[in-house]
RNA sequence: GGUCCGGUAGCUCAGCUGGAUAGAGCACCAGCCUUCUAAGCUGGGGGUCAUUGGUUCGAAUCCAAUCCGGAUCACCA
């Protein structure tokens, strides 16, 4: 059989609302419809009905149509229908090579030609699964940590998830802004104030060579820990707990101080202002051994300001009120929520003030399209407060706004408290990983031929990308258990599975003298008689969904179909390792399609993990 | 109590716009390294898809009710 001249090549359906990336697949689906348009013009056939799936390997065939929905609809029974529908199909387009019915279900096989096209003409693209430019201007906020503690376990999560959606968006087209927005500035950091300015003695990180963010994390709890005991003195003393809460002499101090900042007082500003250069200064340490980026940096000390004259605005529309003691409210009752504070009596701002200040500045300074915001789930209520809060203002901003919610990652005894002690910290959590990387590597013996440098870095990319793989391959939506005692393993379902699969498609290509991303021109001659084995043939099969899943990781917004395709692909490559030989392959031409089959494997996995911001290795 | 999310193998999770015998990984058992890297491969045991009812040719998937777990409903951010 002879090359086709692929009908194909790379290319999108448009559809009213979406754009389907041109795979065999979605061109199957599309045969299907047009065919029953011709053998049936009468009968309007919706595209919902059209059900196109993946062959069951038991049977024989590659794609198959299920033909129970257009029963009633034709007044025909199913095999008779599929019958016709298979002849059309075999005889009238250039994809199919035969057909064959089983119960109701009509397996369609694509021509081996086809395929042997498919391989030659995408083996080498690099962008294969990507969509081209759309117009449309994507924010991702991500990270957005406060300045008053480390980042932990569970803000890496969110990082990476906002990472690999960044990196996602734009693979399917849109343009995207990676923005960070500090919460510089609030009750909580004056509570860190506090306590490093009675407790602290004027240590520095130079002086007590703690990392920034640690050292203004251990004032923090020290706070807490004063607070809970001046709370417990004065119930003792006779108050209620409500009382005492409030009345706590360092909870009156924090706020005060509060005042003063918003005031501008010099000497709390120059404190503010060191401490959280402390911060940025460990934050940036973190970010970048994690290969964490941003394009925009926001400060909440910028935009709660903004905020405010919106609540003013809005206050003098009527769409806000007034209570006795000055303090601003929304009333969202007919809305089915509650009664919300927008302004505090004495005039200082609320975290929703200052949400909706950010939210108009990053809509007025990139005109987005979408606003995307990775944040946790417990966050749920806020976000759909601030959303109706900016419509009711009349703010253009308020229907980009999207909040991509997030389960908790918890522990086997519940939620993480920096209170008590019980958080795993970001930085002690890519050690430990590199950590374990290391020992795994020595106990298999892999360490030989590499110098140490290259095993630092090896390590580096096992461990961080064990550590990004556990946390991204869930639906974001679904909360995740951690169990710290137990180490994160690197077998299974896991990055290091496909690291290692890619390091054995290198090893390959370096013995064949090949390099990773071969010439068109290599494969060019190639010419199919021999058919495709079952194991090529699920390979290619694979391949061919990648811009699927690609784009409906993007529709999801959900980076672990990502993880679970890929971990699918790699594992198919490992049976396909161990039955076919490549250099002692059967033949030329064999060795051939298998070289074009594991090139092209190799590179989406990388394209893949790439977008999640995990490193393949060509060694390990 | 209102709203939202979840409940699939011992554990961690896929599958959810209804389709063929419900899948992976871990753990457990048995095999496979003179042959491209065994961080791998092959096989095995393990399931009332929370429960009940409904919709229909067909339900883990859709609908309703119930049970269980979580989040949230702050002048904290």
């Amino acid at each position: 059989m002879g090359n086709l001249a692929p009908p194909f090549f790379y290319n999108y359906f448009y559809t009213k609302y979406h754009r389907i990336p041109m795979t065999l697949f979605n061109q199957t689906k599309h045969a299907v419809a047009s065919a029953l348009k011709h053998l049936f013009p009468d009968t309007e056939i919706a595209a919902s009905m059209i059900q196109v799936n993946l062959t069951k390997p038991e049977f024989t065939g590659d794609y198959t149509v299920v033909l129970f929905p257009f029963v009633k609809l034709l007044k025909m029974k199913p095999d008779a229908l599929g019958a016709q529908l298979g002849e059309y199909l075999v005889n009238n387009t250039e994809l199919f090579g035969e057909y064959a019915i089983v119960s109701g279900f009509l397996n369609l096989a694509i021509k081996d030609g086809v395929w042997a096209g498919f391989l030659q003409n995408n083996f080498n693209n690099r962008t294969y699964g990507e969509q081209t430019a759309k117009d449309n201007r994507v924010m991702v906020e991500y990270s957005s940590p406060n300045t008053n503690k480390p980042l932990h376990f569970g803000h890496m999560r969110n990082i990476f998830l906002g990472s690999a959606m960044s990196q996602i968006l734009k693979a399917t087209g849109n343009e995207v802004v990676k923005a960070n927005l500090i919460n510089d500035r609030g009750i909580h950091i004056c509570k860190s104030m506090i306590a490093w300015q009675q407790y602290a003695n004027g240590a520095t990180p130079e002086s007590s060579g703690i990392k920034g963010d640690h050292l203004v994390g251990d004032y923090y709890v020290k706070f807490n820990d004063i607070y809970k005991e001046q709370v417990k003195e004065l119930i003792a003393a006779g108050k209620d707990e409500k009382t005492a809460e409030k009345e706590a002499p360092v909870m009156l101090e924090a706020q005060a101080m509060l005042r003063k900042w918003e005031a501008g007082d010099p000497e709390v500003y120059d404190l503010w202002k060191k401490m959280n250069g402390w911060v940025y200064d460990g934050f940036e340490v973190t970010y970048k051994q994690m290969g964490i980026t941003f394009d925009k940096w926001y400060y909440e000390s910028d935009t709660y300001l903004l905020g405010k004259q919106m609540v003013m605005e809005g206050l003098e529309k009527g769409v806000l009120f007034k209570k006795e003691d000055e303090s601003i409210w929304i009333d969202l009752k007919e809305d089915g929520l509650d009664e919300k504070l927008l302004l505090r009596g004495d005039g200082t701002s609320v975290y929703i003030t200052q949400d909706m200040g950010t939210a108009k500045l990053k809509y007025d300074d990139f005109k987005l399209n979408q606003s995307i915001y990775v944040i946790a789930d417990e966050q749920n209520y806020h976000m759909q407060v601030l959303k109706l809060i900016l419509k009711k203002l009349g703010e253009p901003c308020a229907d980009a706004v999207y909040h991509l919610s997030y389960g908790m990652v918890e522990l086997p005894t519940g939620r993480m408290k920096s209170r008590e002690g019980t958080v795993v910290d970001a930085d002690d959590m890519v050690a430990e990983m590199v950590r374990l990387s290391r020992e795994q590597a020595e106990e298999n013996g892999k360490t030989e031929g590499f110098t140490e440098e290259e095993l630092v870095k090896l390590y580096d990319t096992v461990g961080l990308g064990a550590l990004k793989f556990y946390l991204l391959r869930v639906d974001p939506k679904k909360k995740m258990i951690f169990d710290p005692k137990e180490s994160i393993d690197l077998h299974g379902f896991t990055a290091t599975f496909i690291q290692y699969a890619h390091t054995r498609i290198c090893s390959i290509l370096r013995k064949e003298g090949m390099p990773l991303m071969p010439d068109t021109s290599v494969f060019q001659a190639f010419q199919l008689t021999d058919g495709i084995a079952p194991m090529e043939k699920k390979m290619i099969l694979q391949l061919e969904q990648y811009p699927n899943v690609l784009a409906a990781a993007a529709s999801e917004y959900n980076p672990s179909e990502l993880c679970n395709y890929t971990f699918q692909l790699a594992q198919t490559f490992n049976s396909f390792y161990d039955v076919h030989s490549i250099s002692k392959a059967e033949n030329d031409e064999k060795k051939q399609l298998r070289l074009m089959i594991v090139v092209m494997a190799a590179s989406v996995m990388r394209h893949a993990m790439g977008l999640l911001g995990i490193a393949l290795p060509e060694k390990m």
